[in-house]
Formats: structure tokens, sequence, C-alpha cells
DNA sequence: GGTGGAATTTCGGTGTCCGATGTAACCTCG
DNA sequence: CGAGGTTACATCGGACACCGAAATTCCACC
């Protein structure tokens, strides 16, 4: 597993500015992608292999998460919450159903719109998710030494501000 | 009700004294997932509608950042170094073949394995997507104050750890 | 010269998304 | 009141991102 070699190991940080033409040094921005995308992988596996009975998809957990804290929503407040396309969510929600975990109602007050709630279940399999998902994470991010897991937490809101940034320009205004 | 009665290992719970409001206190964990999560969509979506103009997919992206460096390379490296099963790697290179990214050959050393080679087309592809790429979300790590981006900077190798540590537990070892 | 095992490919399956299209319900305004 | 435009959704088809289980071909070693 090492002819190719090997994982890309933090290069010092590389002066700011480089001439463009640029195939051995990794930017911020190419690190920062590598990451998300190696965090993401490593998430969605180390989920199905630890814990693999009962695997929600993460995009229903994340409705989930939503729906577990504003209770009745519509679903273009969700795709919105989400920034998802109305249809996206549409058919999540519509997979929620059969799996029991969430009921679909109609909006009293708009009948074009509907209304979707937690189930009993659909609450239970969050937690039991969270559960599971929460200790993997959890592991990893207490392996690491402490002036490390400081750096994650300090970045946390950085991180999500560059996200909203991006979706700024993709997406709405 | 919420005997789940699933989750044998009962977690080392948080190292402390977090009330752990019921719905509402994000733990680290949950806030990195959501910035993961975030990030990856807005990256894909981004991309999208700035340059809507010959959009590779990310996946083919990054076999052609490895590509770029380790100029022959065997499916089975590529796979390992993106941690990625062979068959997915096969599906991709089959996909970059028919858009002529690169060429497929044969290893003289072992005539099971195909190596991997860069085209003149694969290069400047790769040239053009990362130029666009980096551009954009450059253009968001610059929006960022000074102790936002040093932050991000500085949480990056953490990150790239927790990955580590993840990717082991899931089939690495 | 046959057998076990490694490298790929193919195939089918799940999940994650989007846009286009259709439909009902809403809202205006004449 | 009714035509027209708009909104909220559901459905459909399609692109992408993955994986695991066969089938294939070749290597290595007795």
């Amino acid at each position: 597993m090492d002819a190719v070699g090997k994982v890309p190991t933090m290069p010092p940080q590389s002066p700011s500015h480089l001439p463009a033409h640029r195939t051995g040094s990794a930017t911020d921005s190419r690190l920062l992608t590598e990451a998300v995308t190696r965090l993401r992988r490593a998430l969605r596996a180390s989920i199905r292999t630890d814990y693999p009975w009962e695997t929600l998809p993460m995009a229903q957990v994340e409705l989930l998460q939503v729906l577990a804290e504003h209770s009745p929503a519509r679903i273009g407040d969700l795709a919105a919450r989400q920034r998802l396309a109305a249809s996206t969510v549409s058919g999540l929600i519509g997979q929620m159903i059969s799996a029991g975990l969430v009921a679909r109602g109609v909006d009293p007050a708009d009948r074009r719109a509907s209304v979707v709630t937690l189930t009993e279940a659909g609450r239970e399999q969050l937690t039991a998710w969270t559960r599971a998902h929460e200790n993997r994470l959890d592991a990893a991010l207490e392996s690491l030494d402490e002036p490390d897991r400081t750096a994650v937490r300090a970045a946390l809101p950085a991180l999500f501000r560059v996200a909203e940034f991006l979706e700024e320009g993709a997406g709405g205004e």
C-alpha cells in the first residue's frame, strides 16, 4: 500500500502567492479541499464499518437533526436551511416516510405546503445514530494532542464562514 | 420509550461537565461534521455555478492531481492513495479515458496490472480546473479576517490527522 | 502443468444531488 | 368572479460518488 506512497503530510506553509503554475507544492485551498474530501469519505466509511447495523444516510440524518429542533417544518424551509434544492428534500422526505422516520401533513394555512413532523421512531433513530457517530468522531478528536484539538476547535467558525461565502456566490444572492 | 437497546459499548461520554443540553448544544464533532458537509456541498456547487464550462467531476480531478505528480501509476496504487476501492478507480479511469484525459497501458513487469498515464489534454484540463477552483476558494479564504485565516491554516494538519485516524479504523488495517 | 493468489474489469446497488415538468393551491387585479 | 402569474411540492430522469461480488487474466511456486 505504499508504492505510490505517501499520504500528504502537510508540507509546511507555502509562500502566499505562487506563480500560477505549480504541480508540487500545495496551496492552502488545495489542502483544505483535500482535507474536506478525506474527512467526508472517512466519516461515511467509518460509520459503516463500525456500526453496520441501522445505518441512516447522512442526508437523512441532517434532516432529522433539523426536525429535532424545529419540529413541524415545511419542505421549503428544510431545503433553505440545508441549502438543498426543494426537489432533493422532497425525495429524501419521501424515503424517510417509507422508513417511518417522519410523517407528512398539509399545512392548514397554505394547502400547497406540506409540513413534516418527526415520529417517535425518527427521534429514536436519530439519537442512536448520533450516539454512534459522535462516539467515533470524538475518539478521533481525542486522539489528537492538545494543540491540535484546540486548532480544530478554533477553526470551526472560520470554516463555517468559508462555507457561507461560497454559498453566497453560488446560490442565493 | 427511548431504550433503543443498541450500541453495546457505552461511550466514554465527553470528558466532562457539559450539561449536554438536549436539543441545541452542538458538540465539536457535530460541528465538524456539519462544516465538512457544508464545505463539500458549497465547493461542488460554487464551481458549477461560477465556471459552468468544462466542469470535471471532483473524483476525476483528484486522480488527475495524483497522476500529475506520479506519472505512470497503477490502478491499485491510485486506489490505495485515495483510499478508494479498486473498482471505483477502475471505473473513474474508464470515464477519463473516454474523455481523453488519460491513457491506459499494460505494465510490462506485471501484465495483470494496467498503468495509467496523463495525456496532454489531461494536464491542460487539470491546470484549467485548478486555476478556476483555487481562484474561488482563495477568494473565500481571503474574505476572512486574519485570525480566521490563521486558524484555518493552523487546523489543516490536525484535520488530516483526524481523517487518518478514521481511515485507520475503517479498513486500513 | 496445476493451483492459489494478486490486479483489473464488469455489474449491480446505494446514496447524494440537481433541473425540468406537472399540478394543485394561492394571490392579484380587472 | 375569473384569467394569469406565482408558489410549493412531487415526480422523473440523469450525473456523480462509492462499494462489494463475480469473472478474467496473469503471476508465482511447487
